[in-house]
DNA sequence: CTGTTAGCGCCTTCAC
DNA sequence: GTGAAGGCGCTAACAG
């Protein structure tokens, strides 16, 4: 094949100036609305672009000018929906400016989901934004250090080199929801975490355990932990109840986990509220149909997307904070019946 | 800025070269494992690659193998259950292969949202899967003509000039829903469907149809659409109840709409299913918990997710069936207690 | 206002 | 087995 042009091709900028009879720069001046072209060689060029049906090659573009308009997104699981909602919102405020978003999801045994991320970084995107998930903070700071894009960490408040950080205020959050079970008079809170991944500890439950042991003065509260879907929270809900008969009050990872609490107690005969409270974290849309509908912890995920993709166009602006920098966003606690 | 070099840049292959002491060549040689490279230089050249922490730039590669181990994914609502795990599922099957996804959502506005799929192509990806939604079957087909990639839709079965069609038998699903309809003595159906979009007629609502009117006699059913989120189906559904006291059976565009009819029975003193039956589509695991527990039509999203890569591949690999090609799924019945 | 030159980082072809 | 050209599609820097 000596040339290209098989007929299959989309029409190159060389394409397009042969038919303008102008110069490839003139027509990349065009590209960018560049104001030094006359309007006649414009309209031109224009007339020459519709016709072929012309779109500039984004990477060939990328290549000279270091920059894709195109952002990483990694969590480990894009079906859970706290993290879906935030790869939307994401990409719909990634979109209105030009951007797009190349989505992945981050496997435990891949280099230590070191390597999906690093791959991301050979794409081209012009930064990430992340769920840590089992990725601890040295993991980050190291990737964060060898990337030359900036990192965004969504959901960790942990104040890392050249990261920025997007998370509710986990302490805030966990002292409401003791706070709403001693209003209720409940004290003795069990906690359905998610999987502790070896080296990590939630910011989550330290929080919890915290506002526990500070507000009932329960030295250690009973923990279960596991993927947080809902048969999975139903078991670690049964387990907990079943070694725990005082237990009047479960709060669960997120709002999933908390439904299968709600399940477990139907299990075992215990009416929600009454006997056990239950209270979730997110604000899934489905916890308000529930039996009974669930009282949850209110993340503002589409805004913390929105600020995750502003906080990627400012680094990429005025360079990453070196010492790295941590938003925080307030919990907001919707009462619903189930606690 | 004469060179680039800044000591923030990744390395290139030409760093490499350098250190290893060999030619640029000889280093794609050993990234590509080409068989014909001496052992000691090959040692010597990963040895460098490691040093320096090297990665090849994906896009230069792209731009010359025209190829960037990239596919687009879009639908109109990535917070959608069904679309949600259909992307998750491509993009679990892609990272497999060493693919990566580019996920964007489809504006109704938006040239018709063409546009987002036309700068798609222009990101260098080797092929796109999408849902049509709003865009008609003609829309598709000259999208796919322009385009000199692989397109797969998926939910819909249309045959297209090169596109892939992958989608639920929805004749089938319908015939399913209203055979269970009839067992439990059920003829007044009521449909929930999505937002009817000018131009387009739902392969679902037809197939809907068409199994009432063959199955009960009932020429045509009470239909009311909306955009297909809870809230909306219970104000759809409240419509339809209200409208037609003689409804004894309901059936969702989804199940996310078919919780909402859940929701505007309860509100009219209408219990479920002795009152008023109701099927939705999709099983997302949600339903299992609503009151009483949704019967609904289950898709295999992520069967289908798998399938429209490998069609992608395929097409990549042996070209697209230039008359097109309609994959057709099988659907199943997942009885509840809802219907 | 417009064209020329020189790459962006990589792979393909052809020499040696 | 290895290296030297040349080019993928585009823009930056300089001419003029």
């Amino acid at each position: 094949m000596p040339r290209r042009r098989t007929g299959i091709d989309r029409p190159t900028i060389i394409d397009v100036a042969d038919i303008a009879g102008v110069s490839r720069q003139t027509v990349s001046r065009v590209l960018s609305d560049h104001p030094r072209v006359a309007d006649a060689t414009r309209a031109r060029v224009k007339e020459a672009i519709k016709t072929l049906g012309y779109r500039p090659n984004r990477m060939a573009r990328a290549l000279v000018t270091q920059s894709s308009l195109t952002f990483g997104f990694a969590a480990v699981d894009m079906r859970d929906l706290h993290f879906g909602d935030t790869c939307a919102g994401m990409q719909v405020a990634a979109r209105e400016h030009g951007y797009y978003l190349v989505v992945t999801e981050l496997d435990f045994d891949d280099e230590g989901g070191v390597g999906t991320l690093e791959t991301l970084l050979t794409l081209g995107v012009d930064g990430v934004a992340l769920f840590p998930s089992f990725l601890d903070d040295s993991e980050i700071e190291s990737f964060a250090a060898t990337s030359d894009r900036p990192v965004v960490m969504i959901g960790r408040q942990s104040r890392i080199p050249n990261v920025v950080s997007i998370a509710m205020d986990e302490d805030r959050a966990a002292e409401m929801i003791v706070d709403r079970f001693a209003e209720m008079g409940r004290r003795n809170i069990g906690i359905l975490m998610n999987e502790m991944y070896p080296r990590i500890v939630h910011n989550r439950f330290v929080a919890l355990r915290k506002a526990v042991e500070s507000r009932t003065g329960v030295a250690s509260p009973p923990v279960e932990a596991d993927y947080p879907k809902i048969a999975n929270g139903r078991d670690a809900a049964t387990t907990l109840l079943k070694r725990h008969p005082e237990i009047d009050a479960l709060v669960g990872f997120n709002d999933t986990m908390a439904m299968g609490a709600l399940l477990a107690c139907r299990d075992l005969g215990l009416r929600v509220p009454d006997d056990v409270a239950v209270i979730g974290y997110d604000g899934i849309p489905f916890g308000a149909i529930t039996d009974p509908p669930l009282t949850t912890i209110v993340q503002d995920s589409i805004g913390m997307a929105d600020a995750a993709f502003k906080a990627l166009l400012s680094c990429l602006k005025d360079g990453t904070p070196e010492d790295g920098r941590v938003q925080v966003w307030p919990p907001e606690l919707l009462i619903r019946e189930s606690g």
